[in-house]
DNA sequence: ATCGATAGTGACCTAAAGGATACTTATATG
DNA sequence: CATATAAGTATCCTTTAGGTCACTATCGAT
């Protein structure tokens, strides 16, 4: 065993391993279109108006995403004891720190997208 | 065909598109810690050290991140005519500009990290 | 009695990423 | 002659993300 303490399943350690990871999964396919759909709705919405407001996602892969966002602190959810059910989810203060950090990232990216194209069509292997 | 003048396979159109493909990435396992071997480096680096540089990674799995780094414009790769062979690495301008761009979202995160875990903890599903 | 609405879950499949291990090449050294 | 070296490839295997499709529960409305 590698820990005197042994760490229950998917728990990790060190702080920056944590980031890493979560990081990771914020980088998947679908976290950040969720997010910003969240953010724009600026309150509580329904898992059908997110479903909608990400395009080409399926249901089951956007439960999973807001599962993984709500574990990690972005989001919440909140159930109302309904027929038919209501799942509303929203954007926590985390979540919205979240955006904020990413989006001069994904900014600089963008501006720079000509540099990229330019060095994919030089490179040959 | 979806295009009037058709993309060879994995061209992108669109600048946001290949911003996110190029950020999905370096998001991967090893591009962020490969760049920084690169970075503390201060100039070329041969493959060998890159390999001592990168805890766990191996020589397979280093070769292919430094051919996306390439191939993305991070770095650039030299080969020497020797035997054995000599190859060295290094971080371009557009390489130290990624990671000056990502390093204020992972010390964010890092700082966080705190959080994460708490939403973790508090999470039961 | 059946339908539609909401927010899922379960079984199954595919593709991509990552990983272990063995092999290659040419030369220099002992 | 055998061995070591550097920078990889080739082959095979496992894990994970993502995707399809069918299914469920409950209630009010038709």
């Amino acid at each position: 065993m590698a820990h005197a303490l042994s760490l229950a399943q998917n728990e990790i350690a060190d702080d920056d391993a944590l980031a890493r990871d979560v990081l990771g999964q914020v980088a998947g396919r679908w976290s950040l279109g969720v997010l910003c759909v969240l953010a724009e709705a600026k309150g509580p919405i329904r898992f059908s108006r997110v479903l909608d407001g990400v395009d080409g996602i399926t249901a089951k892969v956007l439960t999973q995403a807001l599962r993984q966002l709500e574990r990690d602190g972005f989001a919440t959810r909140t159930i109302y004891a309904q027929v038919p059910p209501r799942v509303e989810y929203a954007l926590t203060e985390l979540g919205l720190e979240l955006i904020e950090h990413v989006d001069p990232l994904t900014r600089w990216a963008t501006r720079r997208a000509k540099d990229f194209r330019a060095a994919r069509a030089r490179f040959v292997r």
